[in-house]
DNA sequence: CCCACTAAATGAATGGCGTTCATTTAGTGT
DNA sequence: ACACTAAATGAACGCCATTCATTTAGTGGG
């Protein structure tokens, strides 16, 4: 059996080798770093309606059961995925900027990379971060900023829970239709709500969902920064 | 071809019938109510995963096949087992509390109804409210409620999103493993975080998701507020 | 009264999916 | 050269949502 996804390689030592206790094939054609950066190349070709096992073997030319030698499931791939994407996230932020700055691009970063990603959302937001080492260093690195930053200790895991609770929801809104509030025929049995789409749509410019997610930050940015020493 | 959920009867007048040019068959077995009754029935006894339009037909005594008379694909019978819950919500607060307190018990009881449903959330989120009148009706009774309370009424969409996209990503964390966050054998390369996490295990026996999502409803209940005239 | 018309239900078929498993292939250390 | 093993194969399995030609059974108009 390979090792599972709830294995990880300690990142600090790459050459660690699993104990053997037999000869080991040199050709492996698959593993799961191979196999995670053709995952994110086929969900970018066809989304992810077209990611299926069968798919992503054919990109490996390799038979579909093949990939069960190194990863358990399909939603398997689809955590190596996510975890992959998190390195992505910029957290640079935390260890240049003043705290509230460091929120606020570190949120708009963190939503933009899984706004094009929302179907792993499901996964990422129960996922233990045993399973996802890169996942966990990105909180390891907001958690040292709000600590830094004299943000009460025992509140650190809650806020940064609240924050990405916002971000993961805002993220599906980047994807909703433009039109998603227009209330078509039902309108005259909706005056408030009504009037105040309509009042939305004479603003500037800058997308609805940006406006929003704008909005929400900044209060949670401003609520939780009382809160530091 | 049946009628669409796109294009829902009228509520106040359930007895209006569709334009029909002959005889209409009396005994119809099926139609949207029911469906969205057995919909949610067989929801609650096998969860998602059992939910099929196969099951679905078999508690309705009736072949799969026959669903598709009513409903134009399983999407669509989610959304009007999405529409049917969002009429559980609890809006009554907007007209007999204080704004900070009425949203407050409306964004408790949204989260609580959707939390045992997450797997609706990448639907609703997305979902043009034409297609859904009882969320509709239920963003109508917000929007009055924000009105009333003077909040300017450009921002009130752009608040309700906001609120909306916490309260759904707040819902994912509640069905979290309560171990989500163990860090296991990494935790000496992740001191910041796992401190954190052991400290805010010390507090209180309320539960984490909780605890984070009063913390991040009342930032933004606090920051919204002061926006009112 | 019955006929033309229709909505609704049927059952078989389709194509795709994730996953399993017995088997084969091909390197490796002893 | 042999024992051992990880990895790849290809054929199956069961399940799924959905389609479609066909049948069933009421109804209003003549």
């Amino acid at each position: 059996m390979p090792a599972a996804t709830s294995a990880p390689a300690d990142p600090h030592r790459p050459d660690a080798k699993p104990h053997r206790r037999a000869g080991r094939p040199a050709a492996a054609v698959l593993d799961q770093a191979g196999i995670t950066s053709a995952a994110l190349q086929l969900i970018g070709k066809s989304g992810y309606d077209g990611f299926t096992m069968a798919a992503l073997a054919r990109t490996l030319n390799v038979a579909p059961s093949a990939l069960y030698n190194h990863v358990s499931s399909k939603r398997d791939v689809l955590v190596l995925v996510q975890d992959h994407l998190t390195s992505f996230v910029d957290v640079s932020a935390f260890e240049a900027e003043p705290w509230d700055q460091a929120v606020r691009d570190w949120a708009w970063s963190y939503r933009e990379v899984f706004s094009k990603h929302t179907p792993l959302i499901p996964v990422i937001a129960v996922l233990p971060v045993t399973d996802a080492p890169k996942t966990l260093a990105m909180y390891e690195a907001v958690s040292a900023g709000f600590n830094r930053a004299g943000f009460p200790e025992e509140r650190i895991v809650s806020a940064i829970v609240a924050l990405e609770s916002f971000i993961f929801g805002s993220a599906y809104d980047v994807t909703a239709p433009a039109d998603i509030f227009d209330s078509g025929s039902m309108a005259e049995s909706t005056p408030y709500f009504t009037s105040a789409v309509d009042r939305l749509a004479e603003q500037g410019d800058e997308r609805p969902a940006d406006v929003a997610f704008s909005l929400g930050l900044e209060a949670l940015i401003a609520g939780f920064g009382a809160m530091r020493a």
